[in-house]
DNA sequence: GATGAATGAGCATTCATTCAT
DNA sequence: AATGAATGAATGCTCATTCAT
């Protein structure tokens, strides 16, 4: 039986116990976020989160008081997507809402395949999960209002149809990319990269001009022939 | 001793011990598809399927080897929102992609709440059960592929781009629908209906503006003013 | 691994399966009585309950649906102790009140000390466990209301004082046995016969003897000298 | 390093690390003991424990070696109620029985509520705990044997009759006291102490009589008419 | 003296599944 | 066809205890 970061074992300059145990928490997190995606929530059992983290049993329930929080915990952490999207919708200053959604597109592109694995499985765990589906549900909501609320100011500008559903829009942007990475979520890194790039140019294009006013269209076209 | 639906089998009359074993078998079944969409598959017991079903926990292995054969059956036989799309599809001829998307889109508006559940729980479970997920993805490829095959007939008539990616189109106008499912899931049927046809008919038309072509799109909103 | 017990080990003809079935959820009843008498009811596992029984631990969850309603149902059935104590009383008639507390003490001799070590198990138990002290409380009331009844007819009769506390008398006589067996229940049966026996005679006399009235107590004493 | 207690050790002021944690250790065990009242030793985890004393689990080790030494401290420390019978009794010098027995009783009427609470659970423990029986059986012992041992005199002087099994009447006695303070621990002080004042006057009375010889009776009946 | 990380055995309970009837 | 007794492995979680710091 290998004794695995057994305390005492490692007499390194960087853990102090306190560091230390930061370290085996984040493991034990690591783990559980692996082991989530993979097999889903009720499909991973704290034992097998355990021995992944090399860890015992006991410990897990040192750090989190229940296997549930340990699932909050992870979906309060780990917000690279909404973020991305936010941080984008942010900056916007008065970019055009096709250089917009491009960049959002572009930025989603950055985010891992592990990510969009993540993604799929609190979407999924949410369906059932009622308390997870508010905090999935109120992080929605933010995202798709921030979008909205962009676009709504370039509806202004003359950009945007202002017959146009934005919230059909935002709705339909989201959704797009979110169902392609549960559909690739198996992909490796590399072949993730070049797919994701692809579908998100494409995709933010299409959506842009499914909203844009027939002025900002020709106007495009001319540009780019 | 294997028994077998043939023609000379069923001159019993209705009420007949081999229709009431049909009729038990069928409540199990739906019993299952309704929990599982609740609280999904690992999450709901043999034993509650039972009681939901008012069958004893014995019968559901007399009728399915095992609690995933359940699963698979539900799988195969409900197909409802693949379905709509492939029919629709069929049925194209040689109407614009317009029309088709619009059919579609009326199509999915048809679908209850409870068969959005139903996709919404398919699409999560397959993320975590291999051989679903094989059966998901296939599923999804052919009304994928359909689209994708009609809408290239489409763009030969010159209403659609040669440009666009038909690929991402089909992906994002499926997976728009696919989220706006699981955000509304929870509605009552009346909401349900009303907010699936608005967003429907938006979400059609901007996917369509999204690939047409630029002569299609003058003669569509000089038709529509 | 010796098979106890198994389904199909017996053809025996008393033994159709439900009555099989039914001398098992007794077998664990049993056991589990031993067990929690000797070592408490949070002393005893439910696995050790199992083996005690020759049963595995699922069985027991199949008849109880927790630890706790193996408690309550324990609680619920074994009586003898009160229902010996009521017995006596309803067969009062106009037996004088010294008759009867030497019948319910004759009557309490013939409780066997497991019974007794049962009513300490109980008597502990409910100090920590709110629902069985409740039921506890209640069945001790309706015995020591009993009894108080049964002797307030006697105060009429002239046999007891009318000044003495009923309730103290009742309180007081059931405490001391509870108390003796709860502190001679490691006894064999054979001397828990001969002291029990001796105990409940002379507590009896003298519990009479406490609230008898002068005339009684003279009456008796000429009788036997 | 053993640290000793010894008599020049004790120069520093109160507020010492010494009397410091002297201080601590005590609060442990105030907090286990009214813990073990309310759920028994093993309801109550030396979580709670700590919890209760403010103070780390780690701690409540470094002071008891083992969950049990902290019980079988208590045990040996706390001993009023057994103390208080003791004290009474050596005190009795050639006053009456009666009034050996009402001044018990007032001594008894004197311990709260939670030193009833405190004898039930230790005896509710000791049926259990073989070591802590051993410990419980022979103080009753002594507290029983006292009683009986003060009684024999008075049997001498008269007072008593030659023909009242003693120990019947000490087991008696005290078992009565026992019953009562099990039955009546969760009320609040002042009930408490109305309750167990008049239970305890009209008990030691009763019992008195139970054992009193003749001449005694009619002696204390023309005193009291 | 005091902390709290860490352990490993144990807990009550649930589960899908089997099988004799 | 249908029951429900029975299994045995697994589950999330708690426990008393140890020990390096």
């Amino acid at each position: 039986m290998t004794r695995r970061a057994g305390p005492g074992t490692r007499t390194s300059p960087a853990g102090s116990r306190a560091a230390q145990s930061a370290i085996r928490r984040e493991q034990v997190l690591a783990a559980a976020l692996e082991l989530f995606c993979e097999h889903g929530y009720a499909g991973t059992s704290t034992r097998r989160i355990a021995e992944a983290a090399g860890v015992t049993e006991g410990l897990i329930f040192h750090y989190f008081a229940t296997k549930e929080a340990l699932l909050f915990e992870l979906a309060a952490q780990r917000h690279t997507f909404a973020g991305q999207v936010l941080t984008v919708m942010q900056r916007a200053g008065d970019r055009s809402a096709r250089e917009l959604l491009l960049a959002v597109a572009a930025g989603l592109t950055g985010v891992s395949s592990e990510e969009g694995a993540f993604i799929g499985f609190m979407l999924a765990e949410a369906q059932v999960n009622p308390s997870l589906r508010a905090q999935v549900t109120s992080a929605t909501a933010v995202v798709l209002g921030g979008i909205v609320r962009t676009l709504a100011r370039r509806v202004e500008a003359g950009e945007l149809r202002a017959d146009a559903s934005l919230e059909a829009a935002a709705h339909g942007f989201f959704g797009g990319f979110l169902f392609f990475f549960t559909q690739h979520r198996h992909l490796g890194p590399a072949a993730w990269r070049r797919e994701a790039a692809a579908f998100a140019e494409a995709w933010a294009d299409q959506c842009w001009r499914g909203i844009a006013s027939p002025a900002a269209l020709s106007a495009h076209s001319t540009k780019c022939p």
